[in-house]
DNA sequence: CCCCAGCTGCGAATCGTTCTCGTTTTGGGC
DNA sequence: GCCCAAAACGAGAACGATTCGCAGCTGGGG
């Protein structure tokens, strides 16, 4: 895989960053420093960076929200706010022997497994009563 | 909520079948009974259903996949094929100890929580070295 | 039996993502 | 450094799933 200017901007910037951006948002962003970069170049290695295992897909799975990017690689799950939109890691800790004995207790050949909550996430939750703007998406 | 004839129509198909459907699929099969309905009310009326806790929405979460109907409602989470696209039942039995002590350690207000599986379904394992067929998706 | 809010069917619109294609870069070999 | 094929780029068109807008229907309370 060859390392071009965009694609080592795009890992860079996931890299520095824990807010789990869609292709979009990584596409604005560094526009700013890469003028002319498009946005099928953005989701081109996104995909290419995703094979490589560089960087985890995340599909929040609800309604009006795309894929976003995670190059954060320890094992961790997501907690997605059904209000905003906003993605943040959790750590809930399933111990490996739960999760090992749910995947043979199937008895299929998994080869991913997923844990994700949704919920109201604290920002959300404390202006619940005030003016209900959507933030970051 | 009116009882029409073509909501009828989509939550006995939805409580006949353990196949997940899609909206497509849905549509498709109805149409046989319903030679008019069209798949903008399969959607309006698919989304009324989830609003009402009749029928769950899932997402597989994969390239290429759209969102799945399920009218069951007993706890129980998804195995989706990654070759196929197949949706199968599976009941991994998550202590709900377990489960609460998770969403209690996320300390947020949970009000959904998903587990899903992914991997290669046993009829699309048997065929593996066979041509592969993508059957119903 | 009447009425009208809620629903339907249709087609157009939207939105995230992928594809096409002509041009530009990259990186290995010399 | 220079050359070249392969790989990647940018722009815009294309796509597929889902939603919307609207004019005409209809279920069910009164």
């Amino acid at each position: 895989m060859r390392h071009t200017r965009q694609r080592r901007a795009i890992l860079q910037f996931l890299r520095g960053t824990r807010t789990h951006p869609t292709a979009e948002q990584t596409h604005a962003e560094l526009r700013k420093e890469l003028p002319t970069l498009s946005l099928g170049t953005v989701y081109r290695n996104l995909g290419k960076l995703v094979e490589e295992g560089l960087v985890r897909e995340l599909r929040p799975g609800v309604r009006g929200a795309g894929s976003r990017y995670d190059a954060a690689l320890e094992a961790h799950h997501h907690f997605f706010c059904t209000r905003c939109g906003k993605v943040e890691d959790v750590y809930p800790g399933l111990p490996s022997t739960v999760k090992e004995a749910m995947i043979r207790s199937i008895d299929r050949d998994v080869s991913e497994f997923r844990l994700q909550f949704f919920g109201i996430c604290e920002d959300c939750a404390h202006r619940a009563n005030e003016r209900r703007e959507v933030n970051e998406r």
